[in-house]
DNA sequence: TCCGTTTTCAAGCGATCGTTTGAAACTATC
DNA sequence: GATAGTTTCAAACGATCGCTTGAAAACGGA
């Protein structure tokens, strides 16, 4: 993307690219294929010739939006679970919260657009993108609950349970934007610059400190 | 609603039942004006005879249903500010979080519909429909926000914000009932039975306890 | 160059969207 | 019971939705 001679990517990779885009920030039913094949420059039809329908297109924007994500989770699970003693909560909140994180730091064209559209994915109410997401990241999930289960043994599997959903909910948050692009204050207040990793930092403290706070 | 010899509500009080519930289940967006009227038992023309458009019914909903949570809010942070000391933060959280999760305690038909509608807004990527929401909501929250810089001076008025949105977006989370819908746990375990005023006391703890990590 | 395959294209399909219409059905007042 | 005002109704409006079509264009190996 810097100059002349720019080999265009193919058509398939443009779709995805602005299917991330545009789902991240319109949400998925508000995107129309008309909206998003223009943004692709391509043809109404290359949608459902390359992925079959819609939810095809949402299904393969996922697989490669999670993909990354949860590699780079299994990884860092399976570097603390090799370590020396069990991993703390704050180990464990980093490794989940960071490679995801990561995405909304990076300025690539890519990285904010993934991040808020798996941010947006958390929020979805229609029922089958919720499922096409569980079946995605269901299996890291579930390593995930039972590292955090030993690190809190204090709290019940519901307990443990609920402050993961914190967690993810939180990140999703994160991922959308809200935080930036929600401002409370009064109008005239200049809109301050707000540098990504301190908020990271706080986003992994908060998250820390909310789930240490519900031991008994 | 209990028996025969019920009188049935005026059909502007059904289309805003349905519209809580409708909106709160399946978004805004997916919700169709037919789906609506047709579940309130009124006519399709009805919608644009009492309020004008969708997005006038969408109004008044939003105004309908925040009236009440954020009065009750306004209620407690005088009470709050009237005492002999100023607030902690874990008194600020239960004032804010206590009016609108008490809602989704509530079995009523109005209750639970009426706390996922509003913890649906949150998430809303229409422009249009946040700024809807925020101009309803932004004078308690500016309050707020002043109360909760009081408790946490050691927090620049940034990070007071960021501990705030963390707050609206957890509730959110909660309201739409994603605490107990999204289940990560194995297929085949029983879906536990979740009581609600345990929830709200974890989300009060988690909520404080965030808050309070990013103390330096 | 030819042929078979893959990909792109303009056009249009039926369905559904939010909204409008004009008349019929109510309700209240005299 | 006539009248004026309010509310409801079936029908249809134009626009847009996801998706399909059949042919043209681009590609690749002989």
């Amino acid at each position: 993307m810097t100059e002349v001679e720019q080999e265009k990517a193919s058509t398939r990779e443009r779709l995805i690219a602005s299917a991330v885009r545009l789902f991240g920030e319109k949400g998925i039913a508000a995107t129309s294929m008309r909206a998003l094949t223009e943004a692709a420059e391509a043809n109404i039809a290359s949608v459902n010739y390359h992925f079959g329908s819609k939810e095809g297109l949402l299904r393969a924007v996922i697989d490669q939006t999670m993909r990354a994500v949860n590699d780079e989770r299994r990884r860092r699970l399976d570097d603390l679970e090799s370590a020396a003693g069990p991993p703390s909560v704050a180990e464990l909140v980093r490794a989940f919260v960071e490679p995801a994180a990561d995405l909304t730091a990076h300025d690539g064209p890519d990285g904010s657009d993934t991040a808020r559209f798996i941010g947006r994915l958390i929020g979805e109410p229609d029922p089958r993108v919720r499922e096409i997401f569980a079946e995605q990241v269901g299996p890291v999930e579930g390593r995930y609950l039972a590292a955090l289960g030993r690190a809190l043994p204090a709290l019940g599997d519901e307990r443990v349970r609920f402050a993961f959903t914190c967690m993810v909910g939180l990140l999703g948050l994160h991922q959308t934007g809200a935080f930036r692009t929600v401002d409370w204050r009064p109008r005239d207040t200049p809109p301050a610059r707000r540098p990504h990793p301190v908020e990271r930092e706080e986003l992994v403290a908060f998250i820390t400190g909310g789930m240490l706070a519900n031991l008994p």
